[in-house]
DNA sequence: AGAAGTACCGGAAGGGCTTCCGCTTAATTT
DNA sequence: AAATTAAGCGGAAGCCCTTCCGGTACTTCT
């Protein structure tokens, strides 16, 4: 059912983008600024052949940790099922967050989905596992019910864009901590209170 | 008191340095990604010379919003003593949205200091201006006791990365909001709530 | 006024991202 | 096997930010 219009992909060019990828795999893990200049120079092609694979440095990178991220979105999913609506959010926001330093795929994924680049294919996900989880903690009443899984999203990204440092993992449990209580149910105030 | 050490700013230099803040200030009013070149070629210098003024495009922008930056930063204390802590730190977050969307010193004081780059002589201030808010909202029990104003900060910085578009203002209220209650004091839980 | 000293100027140059387009060559047709 | 066609290639070129440094021209001293 695959549509393939005219001619099937041409062997170089896939073996191209194969090889693209192989390297820049590499050189981003060694560094993560490395230039594309520098990666078409390592994977043997010209800049236009490797922007014609992937027109973009962060289409480049979103590519790369394509998988890690499928695996981040499915574990929403599963923490959903399995959990407390507050541990699943929780937890879940913590591998983001441990993710996000590692690896930087995510912040990338943002940044050009915030930014109006990049198609939805890869910012949609995200919003949608976000979305399950905020949807358990509503139907349980431990979270707000009027959530918009974007304005959570944007909230998360705050958690990669911590300055590096000893105290960094702390910082991140902090504003972890913050978000979700932003994101809970508040408890109507005892009556009488002052207003 | 002022450490002039050896011969006072020569005037061409100073001249120089007024035009190109004069040249950028329309510049970046009209486009705000302006190149540095442009804005030189603009004041008829070359860019060595807008680059010796200003190390940096962030530090021409911060330099340029200085004025603005230091009006948010006294409306903090002033809020801070005229109005109740919850109501003061919602006002200034609003303000602070508000221009940061405008224009973007602020954006880029945040974006700056938080990648390391630039001295404290932008970020503290707004660091202390958010911690006399914090305090305040503290003292009187209405926000938590151990809040970080960093983490504030970096949470706002949110606020103006949300992307234009008709709706940007709704969801800069919503954030607002969650962001909000995140700080506020939690209620104890009624006794006998299921844990 | 003239000379000396140096703060300051200007723009070439290096490195980056991305676009463009003439040429190459794999895939397909005859 | 030869011819045809267009997918794909490569790198020059445009624009950006920033650095560097030889030359200029304010200031100051005599």
């Amino acid at each position: 059912m695959t549509a393939s219009s005219s001619r099937a992909r041409r062997t170089d060019a896939l073996s191209n983008r194969a090889r693209i990828l192989a390297v820049a795999g590499d050189a981003f893990a060694a560094s993560s600024n490395t230039s594309m200049t520098t990666i078409a120079k390592q994977a043997g092609v010209g800049v236009g052949t490797l922007y014609r694979h992937f027109p973009t440095r962060e289409a480049l990178i979103v590519e790369l940790y394509h998988h890690e991220i499928q695996k981040v979105i499915d574990l929403a999913h599963t923490l959903a099922a399995e959990l407390p609506p507050l541990d699943a959010l929780r937890r879940w926001f913590e591998e983001v967050a441990h993710y996000g330093k590692l690896k930087y795929g995510f912040s990338e994924v943002i940044h050009a989905a915030t930014n109006g680049g990049l198609d939805d294919k890869n910012y949609e996900p995200f919003v949608r596992a976000i979305a399950v989880l905020l949807d358990a903690g509503a139907a349980s009443g431990d979270l707000k019910r009027d959530l918009d899984a974007e304005d959570v999203l944007l909230q998360l990204s705050v958690l990669w864009r911590i300055p590096p440092g000893e105290d960094a993992a702390t910082r991140a449990t902090r504003l972890l901590n913050l978000i979700l209580d932003g994101l809970r149910a508040r408890p109507a105030p005892p009556p009488g209170s002052p207003g």
